[in-house]
DNA sequence: CTACCGATCCCCT
DNA sequence: GGGGATCGGTAGA
């Protein structure tokens, strides 16, 4: 055994099993925007399980789309999709091959490049029309002001935060040298306590709805909606 | 605190 | 043409 991060194989490792395992596994786990310019790490603190093509929630529930092509390939993979006209998610591709079952990720906890996370979320608010509508200043009144742990607490908000687009869709997200990437912490650190409930915004999907998909670290402020259940 | 509502656009059934 | 794996502002209790 290796001391540091443990070796991106026990990562693809947990990937390639069961997703529900692998979503309470990713709990703990690192993500990280390194372009070049101030690094953005943060903790994984919630996340949900998709299924595939059975599960009524997912976007995997009518087969292979232009949009969704990328659940549908290897484990570790990253699935980008944009939502309401304006926000950005990340998901990550689980395994095995094909089956198109994925993990969203919900709220991380920023633990360095904090000033690059506002910045991002302010060239992201400034994107929009309403900020050209707003009174000036408005919008990095608003993001200065956003505690440490909302930051990127939503799926949105992390994908505003670490300046996800659908460029990055399909990118390898245990490529040590890639610029979005997942870096799992020392296995001697026992995985986190973690809670479970309902996956948020599927009322759509009947029955499916009311699995416990969704998985979130017990005690972290970044855990968004009401802090659990 | 809860509840509603508009934003904004890609992809689809 | 409709709707969505969301968010933040506003109104009211």
């Amino acid at each position: 055994m290796r001391t540091g991060s443990r070796p991106s194989s026990d990562l693809a490792r947990l990937l390639g099993g069961p997703v529900l395992d692998a979503a309470r596994g990713l709990l703990g786990v690192h993500l990280v925007r390194d372009d070049g310019v101030e690094a953005r790490i943060a903790r994984i603190v919630e996340v949900e399980a998709y299924g595939g093509p059975d599960d009524l929630a997912s976007h995997a529930r009518f087969g292979p789309t232009a949009r969704n092509g990328s659940m549908f390939g290897s484990p570790g993979k990253a699935y980008v999709y944009g939502v309401y006209g304006m926000h950005t998610c990340l998901n990550i591709v689980c395994g095995p091959v094909g089956t198109a079952r994925a993990i969203l990720v919900r709220a991380v906890e920023p633990l360095a490049g904090v000033p690059a996370m506002r910045e991002a979320r302010h060239a992201k608010a400034l994107a929009t029309r309403r900020a050209e509508r707003d009174a000036p200043g408005r919008a990095a009144t608003r993001i200065a002001t956003i505690p440490v742990m909302r930051l990127a607490s939503g799926p949105g908000n992390v994908g505003a935060a670490f300046s996800i687009v659908r460029a990055d869709d399909g990118c390898d997200l245990l490529d040590p040298a890639g610029m979005l990437r997942l870096e799992a912490q020392p296995g001697a650190d026992p995985l986190p306590a973690s809670a479970s409930g309902p996956r948020i915004g599927v009322g759509f999907a009947g029955a499916w709805a009311e699995r416990p998909w969704r998985f979130w670290v017990a005690d972290s402020a970044a855990v968004s909606g009401r802090r659990g259940r």
